[in-house]
RNA sequence: GUGGCUGUAGCUCAAUUGGUUAGAGCACCGGUCUGUGGCACCGGGGGUUGCGGGUUCAAUUCCCGUCAGCCACCCCA
C-alpha cells in the first residue's frame, strides 16, 4: 500500500507550506487595497450546482460521490456557482457593486502535467452590479497589482484582452452562421500553438467561406486596437464596440496598468459563459500555462437562477504563479527565526532553563531550549540554526540557583552582556 | 481518457559489455569540545535500485506488466 499522497495532490511542507503563505498574502494584500472583502463558501457542493452551467459532461472531471443521505455531491471544481448562488440571495441586500474575494481550495480530476494538479488553491475576485468598462479595467488592474505585489514587471507579465462582443460583432460582419461559432472559437485559441494553413483548413471544412475565413485571420492578427480600427474604421457595427475598447485602455492607462497589456483577438477563454471582455495572465517568455484568466458574465446569475445583475471576476491559481516565482528567483525562502534560545552548562538546570523560557514567552517572545542533556557548544549550534536572535546562558557559577545573574548573547554578532533575572524580563524584543 | 519519455538514499548524481556486500557530495545525528555557535577533521543512521513478474549461473543494467512523474493531445483553473 502506497503511503504517497494521491496524485495531483500535494504534501505542504514547511518550505512549500510558506511559499502558498506568501502568495496567498499577497493576494489578500492587494484585494484589501482595492476594498475587496474576503468570503468562502463549503468544498462540497450539490452536483447539479455544477452541471446546470457547464451540462454533464463536466462530470467526468469531478470528484462526485453519493453523501449517506443518497445525494450526488461533488468537491468544488470552481468558486463561481457558490458566489453566484451567495451573492443571488442577498442581492438586494449588498451594497452594490459587490466586491468580493476568495481564495478557496479546487479540486477537478483530470491527467496532472506541470502546472496543473488536481487540487489548487485560487484566488477569485468578483465585481457584481456594475455594467461599465470601468469595472473591467479595475479587475485586470488589480490582477495585474498581484504581479507587481510579488515582484514581477510588466517584462515577465503581459496581459492579453479580447471582447467576446467585439469578436461576435466581427463574425456577424464576416457572415460566418451562429452554428460555426464554436468552431470559431476553437480555432482562435489554438491561433499560436497550431500552424495557420491547418486552422483556416478546419474552418473551411467545418463549412465556413474561404473569403470569410481569410478576413477573420487578417483581423485577429492585429496587434494592436488601432490596427485593428484602422482595418475595419468604416463598420458602423463595430463602432459601439470600439468605443468600448478604448476607453477600456484609456482606464488601464489611468489606474498605471497599461503596460502589461495587449489586445489580441485570439483569447478566448474556454468558458462558454463570459460574455463581454476577457483576459489572461501569461509570462511572457510563454513557459508556463495561464497565470489567470476572467473576464465578463452578463448572463450568469440569472442563468443560475438568481436576480439578473451584471458580473465579472478572474481567477488565479497558485500552482502556475508558484513555477513562475521560483523560476525567476522571486519565492522567499523559509528563514528559520527564534527570539531566544535558552541554554546551560549543568543539566541539573533544565527546570530552570524551563522557568526563564516560560517566562519570556509569556512576554510574547518565540523561544526553545534543548530538551535533553547536550554540551552547552551543541546548544549554541542548536540555538544558531534554529536562527535565534539571542541565546540566554544560564552558567552554573553565575546563576547561583536564581539568584545571580544569566549571560544574553547576540548571534548576529557574538557579544554578551550578563543580566539580572528581572532585568532580562523587560527586554524589548 | 489517448500517445511518448523517465524512475538508484531526504536532495543532486555514480556504479565497466549483465559480475563481490549498490557508492559519493549535500542534508540529518554524534565525536574531537562539561565557558560558548557558524569552520575543520572523524564517525553514524538512512536503499526491498518505484512495485510485481520474466530471461540468466548472476539483473540497478535486458524483456513484460503496473504505479508514479514529465511532455504532447483532450479540456481548462
Amino acid at each position: 500500500m502506497s503511503r504517497a499522497a494521491l496524485p495531483g495532490f500535494r504534501d505542504f511542507y514547511p518550505q512549500e507550506l510558506a511559499e502558498r503563505a506568501y502568495v496567498m498574502n499577497a493576494w489578500r494584500e492587494v484585494a484589501g487595497r482595492y476594498g475587496f472583502v474576503e468570503y468562502d463558501g463549503p468544498p462540497l457542493e450539490p452536483l447539479e450546482l455544477y452541471t446546470a452551467k457547464s451540462g454533464d459532461e463536466i462530470v467526468g472531471q469531478l470528484y462526485v460521490f453519493e453523501d449517506k443521505g443518497g445525494r450526488k455531491v461533488a468537491l468544488r471544481p470552481e468558486m463561481t456557482p457558490t458566489f453566484a448562488r451567495m451573492v443571488g440571495a442577498k442581492l438586494n441586500a449588498l451594497r452594490k457593486p459587490v466586491r468580493w474575494f476568495s481564495t478557496p481550495q479546487l479540486f477537478r480530476y483530470e491527467r496532472q502535467q506541470k502546472g496543473r494538479l488536481r487540487e489548487h488553491f485560487q484566488l477569485n475576485v468578483d465585481i457584481v452590479g456594475e455594467p461599465d468598462v470601468a469595472a473591467d479595467a479595475e479587475l485586470l488592474a488589480l490582477a495585474i497589482d498581484v504581479m507587481r505585489e510579488v515582484g514581477l514587471t510588466a517584462s515577465d507579465v503581459r496581459a492579453r484582452v479580447s471582447d467576446r462582443r467585439l469578436i461576435g460583432a466581427l463574425l456577424a460582419h464576416f457572415e460566418i452562421a451562429e452554428k460555426d461559432h464554436p468552431l470559431v472559437y476553437a480555432v482562435l485559441d489554438k491561433l499560436d500553438r497550431e500552424p495557420r494553413a491547418a486552422l483556416e483548413k478546419r474552418l473551411t471544412d467545418g463549412g465556413v467561406a474561404p473569403h470569410a475565413v481569410r478576413s477573420l485571420f487578417e483581423a485577429v492578427g492585429s496587434k494592436s486596437l488601432d490596427e485593428l480600427r484602422t482595418r475595419l474604421g468604416g463598420v458602423r457595427a463595430l463602432d459601439g464596440h470600439f468605443e468600448t475598447m478604448t476607453r477600456y485602455f484609456e482606464l488601464l492607462r489611468a489606474l498605471g496598468v497599461d503596460d502589461w497589456v495587449r489586445l489580441d483577438l485570439s483569447v478566448v477563454r474556454g468558458l462558454a459563459y463570459y460574455t463581454g471582455i476577457v483576459f489572461e495572465l501569461f509570462d511572457t517568455a510563454g513557459e508556463f500555462r495561464a497565470i489567470c484568466g476572467g473576464g465578463r458574465y452578463d448572463d450568469l446569475l440569472a442563468t443560475l437562477g438568481g436576480t439578473p445583475a451584471p458580473a465579472l471576476g478572474f481567477g488565479m491559481g497558485d500552482v502556475v504563479l508558484g513555477e513562475l516565482l521560483r523560476s525567476r528567483k522571486l519565492m522567499p525562502a523559509l528563514e528559520p527565526a527564534l527570539d531566544y534560545w535558552v541554554a546551560s552548562d549543568d543539566e541539573a538546570l533544565l527546570s530552570d532553563v524551563m522557568t526563564v523560557a516560560a517566562r519570556l514567552r509569556g512576554g510574547g517572545h518565540s523561544v526553545e531550549y534543548s530538551l535533553r542533556p547536550q554540551q552547552l557548544a551543541r546548544q549554541l549550534k542548536a540555538a544558531s540554526s534554529a536562527g535565534a536572535a539571542q541565546v540566554v546562558i544560564l552558567l552554573r557559577d553565575q546563576w547561583s540557583g536564581g539568584a545571580g545573574t544569566m549571560t544574553v548573547k547576540t548571534l548576529a554578532d557574538g557579544s554578551e552582556r550578563v543580566v539580572r533575572g528581572d532585568e532580562l524580563f523587560n527586554f524589548p524584543v
